[in-house]
DNA sequence: ATTACTATACCAACCAGACGGTTTATAAAG
DNA sequence: CTTTATAAACCGTCTGGTTGGTATAGTAAT
């Protein structure tokens, strides 16, 4: 009765804040992290820059909310793969590659938060930076050093061209690609456990 | 006697330009895409706003200048790794992959120009989204199309989490993993010959 | 050798607009 | 009557870009 509240008002509509952070993700997308200010949050959204440092207090407040949000995201995501996947025995690293690689409405967004943080304060990353490191470890120690980074980056390279628009890729690729590197981590480690 | 003169000036010394370039790198590198300002590069380097103006006309051509470099760079590694794979194989995709993953001294700026475009202005990114795309198959035509892809992004989102400075990666590492998947290049395609 | 001209490379001062942020006011809801 | 949520006006600073000027070096005719 309190975290409920966290992404709705009393309406249960949801919150400005959150379609505040989707606007902020769609201009960062769209017109560069340069682009993502105030004036410009107030045009998209219709609510005035009063009302927006009423949600969140200066520019790096709505960068660190970006970026927790994408975090949350991703660990729920991948929560729900790891529950779904209860009886495979590489569920761990396959609910990483696959909350990476997940087909949400918002898909090309995700890392709008990240670029934005970089573009203007790098030491915003900081906590992303913990959770990256933490996930590149859980691969490695499931899949062996190189073959655990070679998949993490792999994906969210893959991301990140998608999200700078540098790639021609479409959604079916995606999911063949998905589907392509979930066998490899089968096959590999395989081999693993056979020698 | 026309190319030669390109990066130096009658003294034979580097040009201020390519100078404006390093630092303008190194300022996204450190400070973030929305810290790359005349003024900001007009303190680190020492020339003016109107000097630096006078070499590149508007941001925006100075943000083109930077991915030229980067693009002209990689290829120019590329050529190199080329020759000295004559023999190989797989010299294609092994020496995509070792320009993309080269330790020369500006390693961790290589990316700054492709971030300060896609902040400030995306649509500068075009020429190199077509780079991208037929670097990508050129991969993918001589190691499948999953294969191909997947080492692609592993080796660009490694170098994108490197200059984030998202990942706690060290050179020793960066090698170590270069030459793991140089060797998956191999076998993977052992394996495709030999089925 | 002097003069005149041109191109290169830069600088200082300035400007209009954009930017992050503050302040004050308001208005509905509990 | 306080809390929540928003608007509007405003401010100092920063930003990209312009202008007009300077210093130097090379060229080329006189």
């Amino acid at each position: 009765m309190h975290d409920n509240m966290q992404h709705k008002n009393k309406v249960g509509r949801p919150s400005n804040k959150e379609l505040i952070l989707d606007a902020a993700d769609s201009l960062v997308a769209s017109e560069g992290a340069l682009h993502l200010t105030f004036d410009a949050l107030s045009q998209q959204t219709g609510i005035s820059k009063g009302g927006l440092l009423y949600h969140f207090s200066n520019k790096d407040a709505l960068l660190q909310a970006m970026l927790r949000r994408r975090v949350e995201r991703f660990e729920r995501l991948k929560q729900e793969h790891l529950e779904r996947l209860e009886n495979d025995p590489n569920k761990e690293p396959k609910s990483i590659l696959l909350a990476a690689l997940d087909t949400d409405a918002e898909c090309a967004r995700l890392g709008s938060g990240m670029l934005a943080a970089a573009a203007s304060n790098p030491d915003l990353l900081e906590p992303l930076k913990r959770h990256v490191n933490d996930t590149i470890k859980q691969m490695e120690r499931h899949l062996g050093e190189q073959v655990g980074r070679m998949l993490f980056y792999s994906v969210h390279g893959a991301r990140l061209f998608e999200q700078l628009n540098l790639c021609e890729q479409c959604v079916t690729e995606r999911e063949q690609f998905a589907e392509y590197l979930l066998n490899q981590i089968d096959k590999l480690t395989e081999t693993n456990s056979g020698s």
